[in-house]
DNA sequence: TTACTATTCAAGTATTCTATTGAATAGTGT
DNA sequence: ACACTATTCAATAGAATACTTGAATAGTAA
């Protein structure tokens, strides 16, 4: 193969991934990418969760699809879309792991908006793995119901977090009670930590979510509630 | 927490992970990132293989250093520039893959410059570690010698690419050969293989480098060369 | 059919990114 | 001090991207 060529192979390679990348270089994109992570979801769904426009939404989830990083499927009215395969979630991950090794600027923005998370403590994904099997806890799935019918870690119970001061009578008082919701950015968990923690609960926020869970090599449930 | 101060939080979180995302939404960056997988590299050095002009290359790098993917080391005149820490190269990893998996572009670039590497065997990283234990076949790096001195794979012999022809008596021709280089869209195994096959050897090119070993979990060796 | 809903498309403007060029900086060797 | 080299900086013009708005499409319900 010729110098030439070389080098049209490689500038052809380079930036086919460089499309990939391109997706993903837009925050909103990111946040809709991480939303999918918990399952499919229909645009208006996403556009509210995400607090855009719905033409916006619509148009940032194509641009998504054009790097076929998510895929759609249409049942009626609605367009459900998903991402489009595991390795999507593993590249998520990835990038995810590179900003908070390397951003410092990562770090500051958690520390800012969740000084309160250093005030309660929380529990480690192998560390809930033992606990779990000692049925040493209450695991406590506090997403909305819809998430956790698609999936959720073995043993949990759903409570959203919208229900959950009305429901306080359904947790024994006297165990302890770990939290979580979607993943590390995620608020729910920290919400339920706060309210459990001043009624007196021992409560855990879990450091992770279904998917940091999978990456651990652990098996999810579905349906089935409790 | 109120409602618009968690908007912020997401927009000043995801924020973060799109300036990385930024950084690699370049082919020429992605280029440079993955020549740096083979340890590090002066901006001279870079600017040549990539057939960027050198203010060019610089600027580049300037970027992805402003995203702390790579950081500098200056020694004399030089700079010498290597990946920010490991995290970036599975960064990296993952993206391939998902452009593998994903893009039938990919596949097509491939398989459109390299129909020659379909007419010759490859081997994977799994099976030639069995046979390098059994001693079964000669592991032939042909890169740069400056990179085998960074790292190889251990029981590689250097022979680079540019010297093969001339010092192909250094080879037993009954023994059964495999080549590699820098990875799956490095071409100098790809010539090895073809110099070497039309010579009469048995001859196979490894199916990736050494960062592929090393996510195998298999360790490398540094100098010492043979 | 008609009214309605969820989603997508299209066009325009403001912003951001890229490559090129030439100048500036900071080391080295004499 | 001088000439020289490797690298970075700054300014520019052209290309690509983002968000908004309003219209178009396609399915549902009556």
């Amino acid at each position: 193969m010729e110098l030439s060529q070389k080098r049209q192979f490689k500038d052809a390679l380079y930036e086919q991934f460089a499309r990939i990348s391109r997706a993903l270089a837009n925050p909103h994109r990111l946040e809709l990418l991480d939303l999918l992570t918990q399952g499919e979801r229909t645009v208006e769904d996403l556009a509210n969760e995400t607090a855009l426009s719905i033409a916006n939404a619509s148009q940032h989830l194509q641009t998504l699809r054009a790097a076929q990083l998510v895929s759609v499927r249409r049942e009626g009215l609605y367009a459900y879309y998903r991402l489009a395969n595991a390795s999507v979630q593993a590249l998520w991950l990835s990038l995810r792991q590179v900003g908070e090794s390397q951003l410092a600027d990562v770090q500051a923005v958690v520390q800012h908006f969740l000084a309160d998370r250093s005030q309660y403590q929380s529990i480690s994904i192998s560390d809930l793995y033992q606990r779990i099997e000692q049925q040493d806890v209450v695991l406590l799935d506090v997403r909305p119901s819809n998430e956790f019918a698609v999936a959720h870690l073995p043993q949990a119970r759903s409570i959203p977090i919208t229900e959950l001061s009305q429901r306080l009578a359904e947790l024994a008082p006297d165990q302890p009670i770990v939290a979580y919701c979607r993943g590390p950015y995620c608020l729910f968990a920290d919400e339920a930590v706060a309210t459990l923690s001043q009624r007196g609960f021992e409560v855990y926020r879990l450091d992770g979510g279904i998917v940091e869970w999978q990456a651990h090599g652990f098996a999810l449930a579905q349906e089935t509630a409790k």
